[in-house]
DNA sequence: TTTTGATTAGGTATTTATACCTTATTTTAC
DNA sequence: GTAAAATAAGGTATAAATACCTAATCAAAA
């Protein structure tokens, strides 16, 4: 136990979270040191820790906690700048490879799909710990495809939408109205009809259902 | 390892697969003796295999397999209706309480959010095994809270929809509203407006977004 | 034959979406 | 440094969707 790489994890699916656990004590050079189940308090323990992970999981899809959405997107950003030296590994559920530009764009050290081998997992986290950044084929390929463009270019290069507004259409298509957005960006109701009459337009179409079509059609939402 | 409980698991993501095996591993009266990454095949092998599972753990989730979408509540449908015998618990994402309805209608014996703990999970296998059904505090609610209410429909309606509702949802897809949508199919806006009501509880969906997702997942409309 | 399910149609009420305006602040681009 | 775009927020409407009812007709299945 002594001398492992320190490893922490944040994953809200508690299940999830025992069984990476009992995966990862299998190698002895691993010590799991931290865990949370929400993002929104990480980086706040950890300042008041005694010790700081080497290497942290974070799950993508950290879930709104009550009435404070936290993803694991925003906590890469903070966690990489509270702590430089961490390395932050992104577990994801969904494949959707731009999401990988956005958040090694966010600091993140490498991406893994909640789909891989146990075995990448440790090899991601030591390699991680020990050269800085863990980059499988897929997420290369992904970044090759990509090069050149500034993130948010990337989006709005084939789609023509802005960030704010691919939130919104997020939303919308997983049925939310615009007042549960509008709690959940912090923002008011109308700000958020102004989004969506910016949507309507933008893709030239009448209601949700077209919004909801467009959204698929490009790939802006994961089905 | 002998006169064990039998379990299996189906489930699309291998670190959750390989987690749950570890955390169960723990007890001795279990033994996973089956597992796979999608609902399709499973029926067809284990007939052709020489043990069943007594338990079942199956994803609510299952992603759509190449071109074959095969969710959750089609394998508890057709595991429950060919193996009479077997417990099915279902381990859903998201907890979405009309779900547990749908699914307890499938065939399911129990329902588990994938945030449980793993006490729980060994705890609901014990008991569907022995008892035949395992409903946790949260599913009860949920299933009291609708009963007497949509609860008979619910039950009664199958996850097929009928010839007349899927050109409805087709046509709201196409961005049609309740009066064109009448005006097409020569049929009164109240009419429709049935259709869309009926709709909704079918696919378990909040409004429009919901249903032009659900579509979007079957294959029920062309992109 | 009885029953069930599909389709049709209506009422009433509430909620949500959409259209069309204006304005201010901040960020980004040139 | 200025211009343009993005973001935020408001008002005032109407249109549309959604919820929750009932009920008639017809065809198919039991």
């Amino acid at each position: 136990m002594k001398n492992g790489i320190k490893v922490g994890l944040v994953e809200d699916q508690h299940l999830f979270r025992d069984g990476i656990k009992a995966i990862l004590s299998a190698w002895q050079d691993i010590e799991i040191i931290f865990e949370a189940g929400e993002g929104f308090s990480v980086v706040q323990t950890l300042l008041q820790s005694e010790q700081v992970p080497d290497v942290m999981l974070v799950d993508l899809s950290l879930p709104p906690n009550g009435s404070t959405p936290y993803s694991g997107e925003q906590l890469t950003i903070d966690l990489t700048a509270t702590f430089p030296e961490m390395k932050v590994l992104i577990l994801s559920g969904h494949q959707d490879e731009k999401f990988i530009i956005r958040l090694i764009e966010a600091g993140a050290h490498g991406y893994l799909v909640k789909d891989s081998d146990p075995l990448e997992v440790y090899q991601a986290i030591v390699t991680a710990y020990e050269k800085g950044a863990y980059i499988n084929e897929r997420a290369l390929m992904a970044i090759q495809q990509n090069i050149g463009k500034k993130t948010k270019e990337i989006f709005r290069s084939d789609t023509d939408l802005t960030w704010r507004e691919l939130e919104v259409l997020e939303l919308i298509c997983r049925q939310h109205t615009a007042e549960e957005i509008g709690e959940k960006l912090f923002i008011s109701v109308k700000t958020v009809n102004g989004h969506r009459s910016n949507l309507l337009l933008k893709t030239a179409s009448r209601n949700v259902a077209g919004l909801v079509m467009y959204a698929v059609k490009n790939g802006l939402v994961n089905i």
